[in-house]
RNA sequence: GUGAGUAUAGCUCAACUGGUCAGAGCGCCAGGUUGUGGCCCUGGAGGUUGCGGGUUCGAGCCCCGCUACUCACCCCA
């Protein structure tokens, strides 16, 4: 009974490696600086939110919080939950520390991960990352665009070409029960027609009847009463003019009566951003408008909008279409030594490079020297100093350019200076 | 949660109807260069063919179970 079990990352989570994780650095430092332009904040909650707050925010019978939550209990007795998406617990961060009296319009962004336990797939994880943006308090459709723009800003930054932006309306507390009552009359006379999964939707949210992949279902819904004729004053108004402010950004748009959110608390506006490239899930980012949020979690009445973009499905897209990320960064210098002597020396060397902010590499595995040239070619280090037993005679090193192959001696006492200057050459050079 | 497909060295994959079929390329290590990388040549390490049963003279190849992965449903980013 030697053997012990192998350890591996649990399903549905993924490690990033080295060879990745520049990617992801990469994504993220283009993504800050778009939020940049558009003024929004970043924010970090926690990892893990009291169940209560999603339960009531998303919605206690929605799929996400019905099936799809890592829930358990601490020492104490208390349910939390890993996060399954941001909006909530950046609304509840929002009514907490009391912003509505603070800044007139509060403008957060997030990368971070969440956490929903479905069956993996392509383009779905359960811990994956979402990229995304929250407005809070105000109701202007001008928000709404922002929003929305934004997002495709971020899509577009990226070379994404082959994209679809859906949009709709899924109306308020106001418009969309009646709309129910429609729609649930008009269903009522295909009911057994129905998929079995859509019949159990009919009582509770008959609109997630609407975006049924199911055959049947689609067939049924197409002649469907739309939403979008059932708008009170408000919703259509608001409806209107984002289309407008839409047109004069130049962004093209899809207006889809049966887009709907899997969330209870979209109000109005429900956009989502569609890529070709993706398979099943076909989502590259999503969002809307949620007026009602702060009062389903106990808070006043205040208004917000937002989105979120699934960053592994972006690089599934990047991948598929030969994304240059760039390089990853290499050292400049790779100290190889030969002899216990010579390593005191580089590994001193070394030191004060490194103090100087010039990225080094010192062999630390005692190789043959040329299992060190080798690790240094590897590396795509710029020069090599290699320090031996000659050389510690003469107290000097040899500085070896790796491009050009020439070798030249450098006095011990003058390496630093002399690496520090052809560091600065290199950094003008680019 | 439901369905289908896949499961061979670190990676990508071979192995005709079950009979030297356990291999290649890449990567890794070493040698060719008694202290010097990238190219080339040579050699080496590394797999009880996911796990457990069964059929058969004989199974990587057929059957059953388990597990994992993948894709789709579902869900959504």
């Amino acid at each position: 009974m030697g053997e012990k079990k192998a350890l591996k990352n649990v399903r549905g989570t993924k490690d990033i490696l080295p060879e990745d994780s520049f990617k992801w650095q990469h994504i993220e430092t283009k993504v800050r600086e778009i939020f940049d332009l558009y003024n929004y904040k970043e924010i970090r909650t926690p990892i893990f939110e009291e169940t209560e707050l999603f339960a009531r925010g998303i919605g206690e019978l929605t799929d996400i919080v019905s099936k799809e939550m890592y829930t358990f209990e601490d020492k104490g007795g208390t349910k939390l939950t890993l996060k399954p998406e941001m909006t909530a617990s950046v609304m509840r961060a929002y009514i907490q520390y009391e912003i509505n009296k603070k800044v007139p319009l509060f403008k957060v962004y997030y990368i971070s991960p969440m956490f929903r336990q479905e069956r993996p797939q392509a383009g779905r994880l359960r811990q994956f990352h979402q990229i995304g943006a929250e407005a809070i308090g105000s109701v202007n459709p001008e928000v709404d665009a922002e929003i929305i723009s934004l997002t495709l800003h971020i899509i577009d930054s990226f070379g994404v070409k082959n994209f679809l932006l859906k949009i709709n309306s899924v109306g308020c507390q106001k418009c969309r029960p009646k709309y129910k009552v429609v729609l649930r009359d008009y269903l009522k006379n295909f009911y057994d027609s129905l998929s079995e999964e859509s019949k159990r939707r009919f009582e509770y949210n008959p609109l997630r009847i609407l975006d049924s992949k199911d055959e049947s279902d689609r067939k049924i819904v197409q002649n469907a009463p739309k939403i979008l004729d059932y708008l009170c004053n408000e919703c259509d108004a608001h409806f209107k003019e984002l289309l407008t402010y839409l047109d004069v950004l130049g962004i093209s748009y899809e207006v889809d009566a049966h887009l709907v959110r899997g969330l209870d608390y979209y109000t109005k506006t429900a956009f989502e951003v569609l890529s070709k490239e993706l398979g099943s899930q076909d989502a590259i980012a999503g969002g809307g408008r949620y007026d009602m949020l702060s009062s389903l979690i106990g808070g006043p009445d205040i208004p917000g909008v937002g989105f979120a973009l699934g960053v592994e499905r972006l690089l599934i897209i990047l991948e598929k279409n030969n994304y240059s990320f760039g390089q990853d960064k290499k050292p400049f210098i790779f100290i190889a030594s030969v002899g216990s002597k010579a390593k005191l020396h580089s590994l001193n060397i070394a030191q004060k490079l490194r103090k100087r902010y010039i990225p080094c590499e010192v062999d630390l595995l005692n190789r043959s020297l040329k299992s060190q040239m080798k690790e240094a070619n590897r590396q795509g280090s710029r020069y090599v100093v290699i320090i031996g037993e000659s050389e510690m005679e003469k107290d000097v090193c040899l500085v070896r350019d790796m491009n050009s192959g020439e070798q030249i001696e450098v006095s011990l006492g003058k390496i630093v200076e002399y690496i520090v200057d052809k560091y600065a050459e290199e950094i003008t050079k680019n």
